[in-house]
DNA sequence: TTTGATAATGATAACCGTTATCATTATTGT
DNA sequence: ACAATAATGATAACGGTTATCATTATCAAA
């Protein structure tokens, strides 16, 4: 946490920006929560420790964020953005329920290492890569999940 | 073509749904063009061939068609939906370039059965996946491009 | 062929997540 | 303390998608 500030603090130097004490909030809010929040989730919970910050505070500092490299965005085309925390995390691709909503992080350094084989092969320059896989979860199989999350649409 | 036709009038027999001269037409300029199209590109070419049908049409033609297992919809986080033939055309995954926006089908069996493997290790059911890979295509590199296609958002 | 039930259509309003605007406030280097 | 300007909060605007509704077209059954 004293680093996570301390490293967008240097990266607000470099760039001539400011720190401020909503961009603390939202941040503190980021890591005390589950991953893959939306704008409005996050800005829900924000409210709740500083209900003078408004929502495009919550959605410009997430933007900030992702430009900083601490946030990526996850789209998983169920209306809106997701945002989940990537600084302290390894790179992962995700298994998504869709009865519960839930994200289950995955990684394979052998998938990987066949991607970056493909891109090669076709004299690609890869940025970044996304792999979803969408499905039932193991819990809502047995009618046993827990998760708060809302369900995905339709 | 014909085959085409004739299992989506199988299809709407058994949803007892109704062959229109609009889906007619919308299915034709679908197999016509390139893949990929938006709604709204979809939509300006339909009109060039009958300026009666609307886009809400459009629109709700592309669900039917999504729902009949014809097309499926390719969300690239660009701003809007895409959507693709599948009839006859083999599962694949996209690298897609970030400077001219063309999308390259790439499929490696190698990697679906890695994937595969991933899935059941967690005890998922799968019912679909994703794979897109973002960066620059080759042409692009070299200042080759020529595709028409709009660059993507950022 | 005619008919009746109802699916589909076209025009457009509503919806919703995101972004832009703008006057005001707060931060930061000097 | 000051000046330059980044950030904020409220809200309007935006854009893609979906809903509404009166009208039309389809198609199985008579």
């Amino acid at each position: 946490m004293k680093d996570v500030t301390e490293k967008l603090k240097e990266y607000i130097r470099r760039k001539n920006l400011r720190w401020t004490g909503q961009r603390q909030t939202i941040v503190e809010q980021l890591l005390r929560t589950r991953q893959h929040l939306t704008t409005d989730e996050l800005f829900r919970k924000v409210q709740k420790q500083d209900p003078s910050i408004g929502y495009a505070t919550v959605a410009r500092t997430l933007h900030f964020l992702v430009d900083a490299g601490f946030c990526d965005q996850v789209d998983i085309s169920d209306g809106s953005m997701r945002y989940e925390v990537v600084w302290g995390h390894e790179h992962h691709d995700h298994l998504i329920c869709s009865v519960c909503g839930k994200f289950i992080e995955i990684f394979s350094p052998e998938l990987e290492k066949i991607q970056a084989k493909l891109v090669r092969q076709h004299g690609f320059i890869e940025t970044t890569h996304k792999l979803q896989i969408f499905g039932t979860c193991i819990d809502c199989q047995k009618n046993l999940c827990r998760t708060e999350n809302k369900p995905l649409a339709k």
